[in-house]
RNA sequence: GGCGAGGUAGCUCAGCUGGUUAGAGCGUCGGAUUCAUAACCCGGAGGCCGAGGGUUCAAGUCCCUCUCUCGCUACCA
C-alpha cells in the first residue's frame, strides 16, 4: 500500500527537535543532525525541493519542574538553551532551512488549529474525572503534587497515585486530608475534562501502512519496535492534561490545560516548514500535503514509536496529510564505554567543541558519520576520533589534495596543463571517477551514511593509488607531456571530491573549492556533473598555492579532553545527589508507630516473572516471615543469604505477584544506583533487636 | 517475565532470497617509494561468524534452546 516515490517532486525532511533543556551534544548529532544534514545537503545538490526544518522543543513538565527547581521562569529556561543550540547548529553547519520554537505564535496556532480540527471530527474521546485543584497555585494537581493520609493504612504521607507505606494503588481524590506540595494549602476537588487520542481506531491503519507496506524499506529496529507496540494492542492515549507550560487547550472546557508534548512537537516540524514558507515567500502546503512529496524524519531511537505510530495516526486523523515514507531512526552513541547523560554531564557538548576545536566541524562530523549508531549503540572514544582524523582524513584526503595541489603548482605555477592522449590506466581511472557519484548516492538513499563517508575516501584512495602508479615525479625527468596528462587526471579526482564531498564535510569542501578555485561556471557544480561533464576541471584554469585541509591531532589534546571527562567523573563521584528535601515534621509517638528490627535473611529466590522481584524469608527474632522485596537488580539470592538487615515489620502485608510480602526491608542506594542495605554492621547484635 | 534490536578479525563495520579457500577500513607486521602533513602505494599475519543442538549434499545465513548488550513493556522504586 506505501507506494514508493522514485521521484519526488519534493522532500521534507524533519531532524528531531531537541529539547530545550540542555544542549546539544556528540548524541544526538550522531544520531540525527549529521545524517539529517548529509540527506539534505546531498538531495539539494541534485537539485531537489527540500524543506529541511526542525526547532526547539519547549514545552512539557520536564522544563516546567526544572524552571521551578533553578528558581526561574520556563521562559528564561527555553530561551537559554534555545540560544545556545540555535548557535551551535549554525557554526557547526546543520543547514536548516528553518529553525523555529515549539513556543513561537505560529506554533501554538497551528498546533491549536490541528487539535481543533481533531475535536471537531470527532477523533477524541472526551473523559471527566474529579481531580484536585490547588485554589492557591490555580491548577489541578497532577497525582505526585498531592499527599494526604492514606485510606486503606493511615499513613499520612501518601502520595496521590500510591501509598508508598502500604504500596496501594490509590486516586488522589480518596486521600484523607489532602494537602498541594506546591503551596501546602488543602485543594478542592473539581471536575475536570481530558481529551484522549483513541490509537485503537487506528490499528488497522498502521497494520496495514507498517507491517505489511513497509517491511523491507524500513530498518530492522524501526521495525520491529512498530511491530511490538502494535502487537501489544494500541490504547488511547491522553492529549491534554493539566498543566500551566504548554500550549492551552483551544476548546470548552479547557481552561487550565495544555496539550501533551507528544501531541504539540512533532506538529513542530508543520509550523516550521509555515514559518520557512512564509519567509521565502512560498506555499507551505506541498510539502505537507502533495502525494509526490517525500517526508523523511530522523530520530533517535527513543523516539520510534512516536514518529511511526502516533504522529501518523494524528496525520491520518486529520486527513490532508501525507505520511513518512521513511523514519531512519539510530540507535544510541556512548562516550567512552558510558552512556551520554545530560544531567551527570557525561558529554562531548558541541559549543564546547565548537570552541575547543575551532574549524574543525568537519572532523567530528566524519568521525561521528564514521561511527554512527546505524544498526545498533555505539561507542565514541577521543583515540578513535584522532585516529579517523590522523589516518584517514589527513593521510588519505588531505594528502592526496595536498600532493595534487603542490605538483600542479610546483610544475605548471597552478595552470591545469593540457592533456595529450589519455592511455588506458588514465581512462579507467576516470570511468571510476564518474561512478562515484552513482555509488555514493546509492548509499546515502538507504540512509546508509557510514557506507557512504567509506566510498568517498575511497575515491580518494584511487586519487592516491593514481599517483604513486604513474609516479609523475619521476616521469617529469623523461617524459613532460605525459606528466600533463596525469596532473589533469589527478586533478579531475580531485575536484570530483570537492563536490561529492560537500554533504559530509561542508567545510572542507568549501575549502577544496577555493584551493581549486572553482566558483567559476566552467566548472561542475552539481553531483550528477561528476558522471557527465566531460571535463570537471578545465585546463589552463589556474588554481591556489596549497594549504592544508586538515590538521593533525596531537596526543596532548586527546589527552586534555580525556582529563576533562575524568574530571567529570570524579565531581560526579564526590558530588551529591540532588537530595530531597525535608518531610514534614512528624511526632514522637509516629516515629513509635514504627516497628523495626534486626533481621537475618535466611532464605533468598528470584520471584518468577519479575524482574525486579526477590522472595526473602527473613528471621526476625520473633519469627521467620516471607518478605517480597524490589531488589533483584542489585543482588543475587546467593549472595545474600546470611545478610543482616532492617526490617519494618508491623508494615500492612501486601500481596505482590502472589505472594504474600510481610514488611519491608530497608534500602538505600550508592552513587552508582546500586541498592545497598540498611544493617547493622557491629557484630552482636541479634535478631529481633528494636531499632530506635 | 513478555516483546524488539544487536552479538562476524585488536577496533568500527559489510555479508541480499543458505552454495567455491568469510570481506572492507583503521590498527599491527614486512616491503617499496619520496610529489606529499614520516604521509601515500604493495604485500603478510590475524576470524570455533556469542554458546549448544537440529534441518540440509551444503549454514555466518533457516529452526530450537541458552547466554551477553541495548531498548520498549509488565511488575517493581
Amino acid at each position: 500500500m506505501a507506494e514508493k516515490l522514485t521521484h519526488p517532486e519534493r522532500y521534507t525532511i524533519t531532524a528531531a527537535l531537541p529539547y530545550t533543556n540542555g544542549p546539544i551534544h556528540i548524541g544526538h548529532l550522531a544520531g540525527v543532525y549529521v545524517p539529517a544534514d548529509i540527506y539534505a545537503r546531498y538531495l539539494r545538490l541534485n537539485g531537489n525541493d527540500v524543506a529541511f526544518v526542525c526547532g526547539s522543543d519547549e514545552h512539557g513538565v520536564a522544563i516546567s519542574m526544572k524552571a521551578k527547581k533553578e528558581g526561574i521562569t520556563p521562559k528564561e529556561v527555553i530561551d537559554k538553551y534555545d540560544g545556545i543550540i540555535r548557535k551551535s547548529f549554525q557554526e557547526f553547519g546543520i543547514t536548516f532551512d528553518n529553525y523555529s520554537r515549539t513556543s513561537r505564535e505560529i506554533h501554538h496556532k497551528t498546533a491549536s488549529d490541528f487539535f481543533v480540527k481533531l475535536y471537531e471530527q470527532g477523533d477524541f474521546i472526551e473523559e471527566t474525572t474529579a481531580q484536585l485543584y490547588d485554589e492557591e497555585a490555580k491548577q489541578f494537581l497532577a497525582d505526585r503534587f498531592v499527599v494526604g493520609t492514606c485510606p486503606k493504612c493511615g499513613h499520612e504521607e501518601a502520595y496521590g497515585d500510591q501509598c508508598e507505606n502500604c504500596g496501594s494503588t490509590l486516586n488522589a481524590t480518596d486521600l484523607i486530608n489532602p494537602k498541594s506540595t506546591i503551596t501546602g494549602t488543602v485543594p478542592t476537588t473539581k471536575e475536570t475534562k481530558h481529551w484522549f487520542l483513541p490509537l485503537d481506531r487506528y490499528e488497522d491503519f498502521l497494520k496495514e501502512w507498517i507491517l505489511v507496506g513497509h517491511k523491507s524499506d524500513w530498518k530492522p529496529n524501526v521495525y520491529g519496535q512498530c511491530k511490538s507496540w502494535i502487537d501489544d494492542g494500541l490504547k488511547p492515549r491522553a492529549v491534554t492534561r493539566d498543566l500551566d507550560w504548554g500550549i492551552p487547550v483551544p476548546v470548552e472546557g479547557g481552561e487550565g490545560k495544555v496539550l501533551y508534548v507528544w501531541f504539540d512537537a512533532p506538529i513542530g516540524y508543520i509550523s516550521s516548514t509555515k514559518e520557512w514558507a512564509e519567509r521565502e515567500g512560498k506555499d507551505w502546503e506541498p510539502y505537507w500535503k502533495d502525494e509526490n512529496t517525500k517526508l523523511v524524519h530522523f530520530i533517535g531511537k527513543d523516539n520510534i514509536v512516536f514518529h511511526c505510530i502516533i504522529f501518523p495516526a494524528i496525520l491520518k486523523a486529520h486527513g490532508d496529510y501525507i505520511l513518512p515514507e521513511n523514519v531512519p531512526a539510530n540507535e544510541f552513541l556512548n562516550l567512552e564505554g558510558n552512556k551520554l547523560s545530560t544531567s551527570k554531564n557525561w558529554a562531548v557538548w558541541l559549543h564546547e567543541y565548537l570552541e575547543e576545536f575551532p574549524d574543525m566541524q568537519d572532523v567530528l562530523r566524519y568521525t561521528l558519520t564514521a561511527n554512527a549508531p546505524e544498526t545498533k549503540d555505539n561507542d565514541f572514544t577521543w583515540k578513535d576520533f584522532q585516529a579517523r582524523n590522523n589516518n584517514e582524513l589527513v593521510a588519505i584526503l588531505g594528502n592526496f589534495i595536498n600532493r595534487v595541489v603542490v605538483l600542479t603548482n610546483k610544475y605548471y605555477e597552478g595552470i591545469v596543463p593540457t592533456p595529450s592522449e589519455f592511455s588506458q590506466v588514465d581512462k579507467e581511472t576516470l570511468e571510476q571517477l564518474r561512478k562515484f557519484p552513482e555509488i555514493i548516492s546509492s548509499s546515502i538513499e538507504r540512509y546508509r551514511f557510514r557506507e557512504a563517508g567509506q566510498e568517498l575516501m575511497n575515491l580518494a584512495r584511487l586519487g592516491n593509488k593514481y599517483l604513486a602508479d604513474e609516479e609523475p615525479w619521476k616521469v617529469i625527468k623523461q617524459d613532460e607531456e605525459r606528466v600533463k596528462t596525469i596532473m589533469f587526471v589527478a586533478l579531475q579526482i580531485a575536484t570530483g571530491l570537492s563536490v561529492l564531498s560537500e554533504p559530509f564535510l561542508p567545510f572542507t569542501s568549501e575549502k577544496l573549492k577555493n584551493i581549486l578555485a572553482i566558483n567559476s561556471e566552467e566548472a561542475v557544480s552539481s553531483w550528477a556533473e561528476v558522471s557527465t561533464k566531460e571535463t570537471l576541471l578545465p585546463a589552463d584554469h589556474k588554481i591556489n598555492k596549497a594549504e592544508l585541509l586538515f590538521r593533525k591531532i596531537e596526543d596532548s589534546e586527546i589527552q586534555a579532553q580525556l582529563d576533562k571527562l575524568e574530571a567529570t567523573k570524579k565531581a560526579n563521584e564526590n558530588e551529591n545527589k540532588e537530595l530531597m528535601p525535608q518531610k514534614d515534621t512528624i511526632t514522637f509517638d509516629d516515629f513509635t508507630k514504627l516497628d523495626m528490627r534486626v533481621g537475618t535473611i535466611v532464605e533468598a529466590e528470584k520471584m518468577p516473572k519479575a524482574k525486579k522481584l526477590l522472595v526473602l524469608k527473613v528471621d526476625t527474632g520473633l519469627d521467620t516471615r516471607t518478605i517480597v522485596s524490589g531488589i533483584a537488580e542489585s543482588f543475587t539470592p546467593e549472595e545474600i543469604v546470611g545478610k543482616k538487615v532492617t526490617v519494618l515489620i508491623n508494615l500492612a502485608p501486601r500481596a505482590l505477584r502472589g505472594v504474600e510480602s510481610e514488611g519491608m526491608i530497608l534500602m538505600t542506594e550508592n552513587a552508582d544506583g546500586k541498592l545497598v542495605f540498611v544493617n547493622p554492621d557491629e557484630d552482636g547484635v541479634g535478631n529481633g533487636e528494636g531499632i530506635s
